[in-house]
Parts: C-alpha cells; sequence; structure tokens
DNA sequence: CTGAAAGCGCTTACAG
DNA sequence: CTGAAAGCGCTTACAG
C-alpha cells in the first residue's frame, strides 16, 4: 500500500511542479486520475480525514477542512461516488421506466418526476419500453444489478399483475404510476379515469348532446375505466349506451383520426365525442378538418391529460385536466417517502380531473 | 475472512434446508443479501471461478459452469454491477442530458438515442435541463462523479463554447446534438439547418409565394443558422428579406401562436411562412383557425423537424423531416465509437433536411 | 480531532 | 481448469 502511495503522481500536478517523472514508477500511474489518497497526501493527512472532509463532517476542524478540500481542487481530485456507495451500501440512483414517451403526456410525467428526484439529490436511470414486455424485463433487471435505490414505472401494456410483487421482492421501493397493475401492495399514483371521464360525458349531456361517442383507446386497465366512467354518466342520464358508439383505435393521433373518420361514416352521426387521451383527440381534429367539420361548432370533442399542446392545438382543446407533471412529482414523492421507510403503508394518489374548458366543446 | 464466510447465510436457502441457524452468527448476516462468496460456497468452488462462471469465461468447464449458475440461480444471487466496474474500471452507463422534453422533438432524439444504446448493452442517466445552465452544471457533474462512460448533451440555451473542451479534460467522450457549439474538436450530431430551411423557402417561392415570413425562434445557433438559409433563399429569388417579415417568438406552441398573431395584423400582409420548427408552426395553425383561416388554403405554413405529430395536426404539416429518432441513433453511434477508440478524428452527422409535402403547404 | 485497519462485492494477474 | 491474494476507491468503527 505504502509503495503505491508514494508512486502515486497526478499528471497536472506533476507538471506544475516540474517534478522528473519516478524512474520506477508503474507506467500507468502517471495517468490515474486521483483519489482520496492523493488528496491525503497532498494535504499531509489521513484517508479517513479526507473522506470526513468531503462528507462535511462536523468532526474535522475547520482549518484542516480547508485545506484539504483546496488540496483536492488544486490535484483535481473528483468523488467517485459509486465507490462511496459501495462501501457504504447505500446509492442516489433511481430507476424511472416509461412505455410511450411519444405521447407528450408520459413525458411530462417524466419530466415531473426527473424534477424532484434531482432536486432532492438523486440521479435517474431512464428506461423506454416501447410498451414491450420483454423489454421492459431487461431494464428493470439491469436496474437492479445496478443497485438502484427504488424504481418508478409506467407499466407496458400486458405487464404481468405480479410484476410488483417481483419487484418488492427484490427489496427495491416501488411506485406503480398511471396504469393500475390491480389490487395489490403498491403505492400509486394516477388520476381518477371514471370520475374524469363521467365528468366529460356528462359536460357533454348537458350541453344538449344526445349520441356522444366515445373515441380512441383499445385495451387496458385505463380504457377500461375511462369507458367505465363514459357508460355510468350515459345511463345516469337514461342515454342508451349503443354499441355503434364506440370507436376504439390505437391510443394515438393516427388512431384517434382513424376512430373520428370511423365515426364520422356510421349513421345516425354522433354530434360529440368523449377521446381516450388528449393525443386521440388531435388525431380526431385532424380528421374532423379533412371532411371541412372543425371540433367546437360542428362536432363537440372532449380530450382527457391537458397535455401542453392541448392549449395550441387547433382548435384548443377542452379536456380533462389531471396535471401530468403533478403526477410524477407525486410519483417521486410517494417513491421517497417509500425509501426512507420501507414499512410504511401503500400510499396511492389519485389525481382530480378537472374539467378545462377550451374551444373544441 | 473466513469466519464471515461460514456464517454467511441466505435466509430462504437456509429456510429451504431446515437447518437450526447458528447461534454464533451475526443477526444480520441473516438478511443480507448473496455474493458471489455464498455462490462459491455453495457450489464448491473458489469465487474465481464464480467470477469467470458468470464473465462467461470459456476457462471453466461447462459442468462447473452450469453447477455454478444452477447454485446462484437457487440461492437468489444478483450479480452486483457496481461492485465489478469498481474494480474492472469499466462502466456500461452513459449520461444523456436534454435541455426541453416538453418539444416532442427532443423526445423522439432521445427515444433514438435510449434504444440505440440500451441495445448495445449501456444503460442510461437521463437528465432534463429545462434549458437552464446551471442545472445542466448540477447533472454533468453529477455523472461524472458516477463515473459514466460517456455522455450525450443536448447544450441549454447559453452554454458556454468552452463546455465540451472542459468535459472532455474530464476524460469523457462527447457528443454535442443539436446544437451545435461553435468550432471545436467534439462529435456533432444534428440537422442541415441552413440548407433545410432554403429548400423550405424556395418550395413556398416557388409556389409563387412573394411576402414569405419567417415564424418563430429568436436565439441561439439553430435560430441564426435557419434563418440564414431563410434568407439566403429569399435573396437567390432577388427577394427582399424585409425585417416585418421575421416574426421572432419563443420556440414554443404559444410563440407560434404569438407571432402569427402578429403576422395577420401587419400590413402589408404575408401569404406563407417557414416555421422556426414544427411546434411554432403548430402554435400558428392555431392562431389561424382562431381567424377562421386555414393553413394550406389561406396561409402557406412549412415546419421543421418532421415530428410525429406533424402529419396528424390540424391541417397535416408540410414540412422539413430531419428524422428526429435517426439523429438519437446516430448520435448514438458517434458516441460508442468515441468510447471504442478515444483517439479516433472528430465526427460529424448532419441529417440531411428532406422537404415532406401535406396538406399546410 | 485524526490515523490505522478492515471491508463493500467484485476482477485480475499469478500460481499450480 | 481452479484457487489464494491483492486491490478498485471509498467508509466506518475503533483507538488514541
Amino acid at each position: 500500500m505504502i509503495r503505491t502511495f508514494q508512486f502515486r503522481q497526478v499528471k497536472g500536478h506533476m507538471n506544475q511542479r516540474g517534478k522528473t517523472p519516478n524512474p520506477m514508477r508503474k507506467p500507468e500511474s502517471t495517468t490515474r486520475p486521483p483519489t482520496i489518497i492523493d488528496v491525503a497526501q497532498a494535504a499531509g493527512v489521513s484517508k479517513s480525514t479526507v473522506s470526513l472532509v468531503l462528507q462535511g463532517s462536523p468532526l474535522i476542524r475547520e482549518e484542516t477542512a480547508d485545506r484539504v478540500r483546496a488540496e483536492a481542487q488544486r490535484i483535481g481530485y473528483v468523488y467517485n461516488r459509486r465507490a462511496a456507495e459501495l462501501r457504504s451500501k447505500s446509492t442516489n440512483v433511481i430507476g424511472v421506466v416509461i412505455n410511450d414517451l411519444m405521447n407528450p403526456f408520459f413525458a411530462e410525467v417524466l419530466v415531473g418526476i426527473e424534477r424532484r428526484l434531482v432536486d432532492a439529490g438523486y440521479i435517474v436511470f431512464m428506461a423506454h419500453t416501447h410498451d414491450q414486455v420483454d423489454r421492459q424485463r431487461r431494464v428493470l433487471l439491469s436496474m437492479r444489478e445496478q443497485n438502484v435505490a427504488g424504481i418508478a414505472l409506467c407499466p407496458a401494456l400486458g405487464t404481468p399483475k405480479s410484476l410488483p410483487k417481483e419487484i418488492q421482492q427484490w427489496g427495491l421501493p416501488l411506485v406503480i404510476m398511471v396504469r393500475s397493475l390491480g389490487p395489490g401492495a403498491y403505492d400509486f399514483v394516477g388520476p381518477q379515469n371514471e370520475a374524469g371521464m363521467a365528468a366529460a360525458t356528462r359536460h357533454l349531456i348537458a350541453a344538449g348532446h344526445r349520441r356522444i361517442a366515445f373515441l380512441g383507446g383499445q385495451s387496458g386497465i385505463v380504457y377500461e375505466q375511462r369507458l367505465a366512467g363514459y357508460r355510468s354518466a350515459l345511463s345516469a342520464a337514461g342515454l342508451e349506451h349503443d354499441d355503434a358508439l364506440l370507436a376504439p383505435a390505437p391510443a394515438t393521433r393516427a388512431g384517434g383520426h382513424e376512430a373520428m373518420m370511423a365515426l364520422l361514416d356510421r349513421s345516425p352521426r354522433s354530434t360529440a365525442a368523449v377521446c381516450y387521451n388528449d393525443i386521440t383527440a388531435f388525431g380526431a381534429m385532424a380528421a374532423l378538418g379533412e371532411r371541412g367539420l372543425r371540433a367546437g361548432t360542428d362536432f363537440a370533442l372532449i380530450g382527457f391529460d391537458n397535455v401542453l399542446d392541448a392549449a395550441h392545438s387547433n382548435p384548443p382543446l377542452s379536456t380533462m385536466d389531471i396535471r401530468p407533471g403533478e403526477l410524477g412529482e407525486q410519483a417521486a414523492t410517494l417513491l421517497m417517502a417509500r425509501i426512507g421507510d420501507p414499512a410504511t403503508k401503500r400510499q396511492t394518489y389519485l389525481a382530480e380531473p378537472r374539467l378545462q374548458l377550451r374551444q373544441s366543446a
């Protein structure tokens, strides 16, 4: 140890001092980045002292600490957090896995959780699954190997309901976002889908619409919940829910476009639609436009999510606001609480949808 | 070492075997996750052998390897990659920092780079800067401490031109994405802004437009380059470039909306516009709609980027296609090449914009 | 307040 | 082919 210690040199440092290289030094030691041992040597203290200084321990006298920091700075020392984490068995890394970043809703969720996490001193492993469960499994395993402190997951479509339990058995704090995986003891953050879609439907009914379609979406728990809300509002108003009012399609812009085209070709024609989410509503608006129709005047449309784009679509979209960014932030909060106390009881945050009226309905 | 070795036990394993707990064992050893030492013990080999097996080394006989893997599986062993990386001084983590995920263009870039990186066996630290340089600095420093293998950066507005050099001096392979930081020896991936915007402008000129505006955007290298392309096309056609044709605004939907409103209130009125990017074009379409006008029939609009949404905006947007996802993939490719050979000469990938005609122009 | 020693979970020469 | 030993860059009791 002493031998290595003596010969360890920092390149920049050496050049500065103009020392001639020690002929006995191993070749690679010239370029090796400095460690706390080098700092200790430079400051004339032990490496424990350096470690304590770097951790901001009050145990070290202020002058000593200052000197150590100055030397560290001078020789270009960089803290190796991964080494520290290995020894202390802690980690400040959190894994966030997202199913569909092409939907701005999830991008906003990601931005929200990332911000809160970074502000709390974490750093995030991000993985995108494209809604593929095998890809999801791969990245989850990889995060596990990397020893993350916790995981926030927007499950891919088709995720087995047993996944939360499995991840918890790995010993990893977990929060599920947006898509519930059925009953189970996991923390969850998402919107009130049924209540939200019922409110949207009620708004259209109150505006006098009788043939109200449900546009876009086709599978998954969120679809079921939103559809249920739509149906319950129809029933409560004594309106039939005709299957011809359903226009299932992928939850994408293209899907929304396709669904609206299908709807416009049916008769009797519906006069309004609640949309599975905002992006299907955007696709629907495009379809309307192609037929020379405009949402709001010729056909009433209500979205769900209130993504940023909804305020500037053509026309601006009326939608159920569930504050996507806030959902991400809440996920961060719940996850950090779980990390802080693994035994705390299961927590759920359900964002209350608020009708945001603009021009499409 | 031997002492710890003997007493180390894996919970599940023990219960299975029905052994009574060793009274001398330290209490925490019951719950400690298994390490290669436990696997070695279970398989009756040395830990070096286990390590070799886990690395898939051909040095180990197949039967031995099988037995080791089976035992590892049975006792619930999880590879600790961070420990391995500390020892071997390697790492499979790459940092990706993005300035604005609320712009689908960058979300698509992110998805592209993430996919390629994950497919190559990396895992990504993702950070979002909100175009704030101080936040960018923080996350970069944090990634450095985490010892990433390389960094892909979409610089925040206002990033000092010296940043690439600084990161390289840290010893980190780097690729700059989308926003060039001036001349310098760094790898770069981005679109041909000037040529692309010139082509867009030429298309409008060829369609007979004479008063063509430049809508949205207001600062940054990308803005300058795209504006230069617009100006050069105008000049080449012998058209004046009147300052009243410029409608600078933030590069957002709201900015595009605002800029179009300003344009519509000026006289003589322009009949067409090239837009800084797709999202400003979306905002512009909304503004047009509010005035009862429609892009394509009442006003010609060309975007830049060809984000996924452009195919389903209202109306579908004609735009300069620079394949955002591919940009991300190319960034991954360049970065991996740089990691593989730090001395390889500087590489640049400039996506050639292709005019994608839809309905807005 | 500071130092010497052990150890986090791995890998990597080096022997045999 | 396999094992014993050293070491990656830190932290953490434990002495003094």
